[in-house]
Parts: C-alpha cells; structure tokens; sequence
DNA sequence: CGGTATCCGCAACGATACTG
DNA sequence: CAGTATCGTTGCGGATACCG
C-alpha cells in the first residue's frame, strides 16, 4: 500500500519516539540509551533501534574493544525527523496542563455489569 | 510516572494521527472519517475517537436526526498538536525518497539457514 | 557490555453480529 | 448511520537464558 505508513510507525512507535529524541542531544552508547529511555527492555530498544537503523534515521558504530561498545548516532536524516517528532512532544510538554484542564472524565456511556 | 506518556501514546497511536491529520481539514462524520483512514475497523475508529475526546484535542457532536448524525471536529487545542503531527507526516511524504535510498544495501547481519 | 534467542502471557486488534 | 458486544486470534512486549 502505501510505503511512507511503514517509515511513519516505526518513527511514531512508543519507543521510537523516545529514542529519536534521546539521541537528538548526541551520539549515546546502547546502556545510556536504556537509561535515558525509562521502562524499555534490551529487546524493544534492540528491535527499535534496527528498525531505525534499517530506515536511515540511526547510525550504528561498533568498536572493537574490550568490554564491547557500539555507538548509536542521528544521521543527518535521523535529525531531521526528530526535530519534527521532538516538536510534537515539546508541545505536548508545555500544553499538558491545558490538556489536563481540557479532560473532563468522560460520562458513563455504559454501566458495570451486575 | 510522566502524565505526558500517555497523551503522547494517544496522540502517536497507529489510528490516532492519522485521525488528527484527517480532521485537520475540517468536521467529518464518523463514516466520512472512516472512509478517510484507509484500513481502520469500525471497532478500533471508535476507540481512537473516544481516547481523542477524552483528551480534549476532539470534539463530537450528535444530532438527533433519523438517520442518526455524528460530527467530529478539533478543538483548539487539538488543531494545535494536529498541526505538530501533520508536520511529522508531511515530512516523511517529502522525504520518502530520500529514506528509501538510505535504507537500500543495509550489510546482512545474519544469514539464512541451509 | 551489547546484544540475540526463546518462551509465553496478555492486551490489542479484526471480524462479525447485534442495537439505538 | 453510528456505534457497542462478543469472540477468536495475533503479535507485542517482558522475562530469562545464553553468546560474541
């Protein structure tokens, strides 16, 4: 169908999002990336950063060295997208009172079962 | 934790912008609107409605007509971060090319077993 | 340290039927 | 027309174990 839906939801995934803006600030080794990240395992930061990878957004550096270290890094196509996506949540950030403000609990559309 | 988390997940969900983007345009029944979303079921068009609603960013009118009429609009707040999303996707459909080409000869990392 | 491989539970999702 | 209810399936995602 159509092929930009794919590229979209791997940018747009729960984690995609948080990784695209971690590493806005700079180049991160896989372990400070998990801890910038909050609440990701070593397999979804793992699969999300190959899917980004795969995509042109990451750069991924391994360096022969003992313990092993591998660098992850925006290309400049990576930093492009996550300036967009880093707008999106800037706004969310500076507007969640209005949003908080805005949500009103929902009427009750349906009752508990009894 | 982050109250953020989860109006970003709404707002990021696989339904959730293309809905917001649909509706940048203008009001749009619930059917036009699913015609619109290419690929959504009734079931997941309604919950992604009703998670916009409750967060403010979308507002739903109902008539009491026969047929029966249901109108859905952004609201302020939600044209605002509609506008943050549409950013994003419009990127992507701009640069589409651009990542398709970055994304070919990616060294293979594993074989396929024989 | 930086992963991949495997297992598996559970929530999300699609399809269908039904209702106001 | 605009949903909700129910059900069966799927695949996401966490936990664990193990490898380079």
């Amino acid at each position: 169908m159509c092929p930009s839906r794919g590229v979209l939801e791997h940018v747009t995934s729960r984690w995609g999002v948080l990784v695209l803006v971690g590493l806005q600030e700079g180049t991160l080794r896989f372990s400070e990336l998990r801890r910038r990240v909050a609440g990701v395992s070593e397999k979804m930061l793992s699969q999300t950063l190959q899917a980004l990878e795969d995509d042109g957004f990451v750069l991924r550096e391994v360096y022969a060295v003992v313990p092993p270290r591998v660098d992850y890094t925006l290309t400049s196509l990576g930093s492009e997208v996550a300036a967009q996506v880093e707008a999106l949540t800037d706004w969310i950030e500076e507007n969640i009172d209005r949003v908080a403000q805005a949500r009103r609990a929902r009427p009750e559309r349906a009752r508990a079962p009894r």
